[in-house]
DNA sequence: AATAAGAATGATATGTTGTATCATGCGCTG
DNA sequence: CAGCGCATGATACAACATATCATTCTTATT
């Protein structure tokens, strides 16, 4: 991701914080910078290092945890709930659909892919949930994998 | 459950551990049956808490998650990624199939339903990873839900 | 039965993730 | 510029998990 690529992320980003009555501060910007530049998905004391390094002053993990929760409420940050990991939301760029998010993990060099499950997908799985009894109140998937260069190499 | 229910599973899960080489201590069925009775998943301390208070004497907590690791390699147990907690599996006293469980999570009673998933919504998941370029390790969902009562409750 | 080997458990320390709470700083508005 | 509200700092602690070494229990062999 290039300078320019960045800078116009970050000014939608500004926008979707502004009409919630939010504002985008230089440290919750940062932070979101840093899981936008990140290969892999960060825990909150990753970013507390990352942060540390890259912007030559500090920031508690305390700090961390709140801005990870307003950008998280804000939908420009995903939880992995199966690692306890932070990842930069995908499509803040382009529409920013509020869908849920789905997550490809690769098991082996932790990167993490946001995608898609079609409709037919999702509808089938509440279905079965609907005769399970059980009402489906979210459906954000984290499928552990392996991602293509991990595969071949592995092969 | 009854006793006769829980002799019947436990002596299944001593008959799985010794076909692999492993054995069923006494501490090992006590903890499975814990998990066995207790009507939502529990975490290592709880089950440690537990315990003690059922067993008039106390398990270090290292010993509990060694515990847990065992009766999961014999897929006795899962592991819910999503909460951290434990549930005995569902499928020990009937042929014990070693297929990947899927779990429905009550977002408010915190119980979980252990379900099979019709294979066609694995194969489109493994398709819709594959389409991604990544490789299907592991499809243990763990969906958000509510339960029949809390859904009733809730109206 | 004695003993040695290996499995199971205990004890202790520490690392990782996350929340609670009160204090301080910063920016806007009247 | 005073005061209010939002954002951040600092500190403490709770919950989850692993590393490591010591001890105890089983089992096999003699």
């Amino acid at each position: 991701m290039n300078k320019q690529q960045l800078s116009h992320i970050t000014s939608k980003a500004k926008d979707i914080c502004a009409r919630s009555g939010g504002r985008l501060t230089e440290k919750r910007q940062r932070v979101l910078e840093i899981l936008l530049l990140s290969d892999t998905p960060l825990s909150a004391y990753e970013l507390t290092d990352v942060y540390g390094r890259a912007c030559e002053e500090s920031m508690p993990t305390m700090s961390v945890y709140r801005i990870l929760k307003f950008l998280e409420d804000e939908h420009l940050v995903h939880k992995l709930n199966s690692t306890n990991k932070y990842v930069a939301c995908a499509h803040i760029a382009r529409g920013h659909a509020h869908e849920i998010p789905q997550f490809l993990i690769c098991g082996k060099c932790q990167s993490a892919k946001e995608i898609a499950i079609p409709t037919s997908i999702v509808d089938d799985l509440g279905k079965l949930v609907d005769r399970a009894g059980y009402t489906l109140m979210n459906s954000q998937l984290e499928l552990q994998c392996l991602c293509e260069q991990c595969s071949v190499g592995a092969s």
